[in-house]
DNA sequence: GCCAACGTTGGC
DNA sequence: GCCAACGTTGGC
């Protein structure tokens, strides 16, 4: 799952413990986490969008997928005024801090990897900001750290 | 700041 | 249903 660092990294979830993964507006993202995940499922915490894009820890999903609340709230950045409470149209899932990784493993060298082809996330042009992960991929990315 | 790679919108 | 225009993401 992807976050952006000076919207809301891996220290802000450290500190906060728990946190609703608000602000997805994306169907695909949207419905990963309404159908794939499951609670204890566990997730690469990835920062975009900054200096040293890369997976810096580790957090597991908390919750079964609910209506996101920032899409009804016009105050909200992420207010949706073609959704309703009657049929929200945005779900979300709370996610879990569980560890900070020893080391950010980057973008570059996750691509670099002969192993990690075929992973969603180092594909070109890959904008979704949460993909699947592989289990093998999973276990061969926690062994470079 | 640039730009590739999308996803969305809306006219037709 | 097609597709041009536009907006967004996110690496570099």
């Amino acid at each position: 799952m992807k976050s952006e660092p000076d919207v809301y990294g891996i220290d802000d979830l450290e500190r906060d413990g728990r946190e609703p993964w608000d602000g997805v507006r994306n169907y695909q993202a949207r419905n990963m986490m309404r159908d794939d995940m499951r609670i204890g499922d566990p997730v690469f915490f990835y920062h975009s969008n900054c200096k040293e894009p890369g997976i810096v820890g580790i957090a597991k999903v908390a919750s079964e997928a609910y209506p996101d609340p920032t899409q009804f709230d016009p105050e909200s950045r992420y207010y949706d005024p073609k959704s309703s409470e009657d049929s929200p149209r945005w779900m979300l899932v709370d996610v879990e801090f569980v560890r900070k990784l020893k080391r950010t493993i980057t973008l570059a060298e996750l691509r670099a990897h002969p192993g990690l082809d075929g992973m969603i996330l180092t594909r070109k042009g890959n904008r979704l900001s949460i993909t699947p992960v592989e289990k093998p991929h999973w276990d061969l990315i926690l062994g470079l750290e």
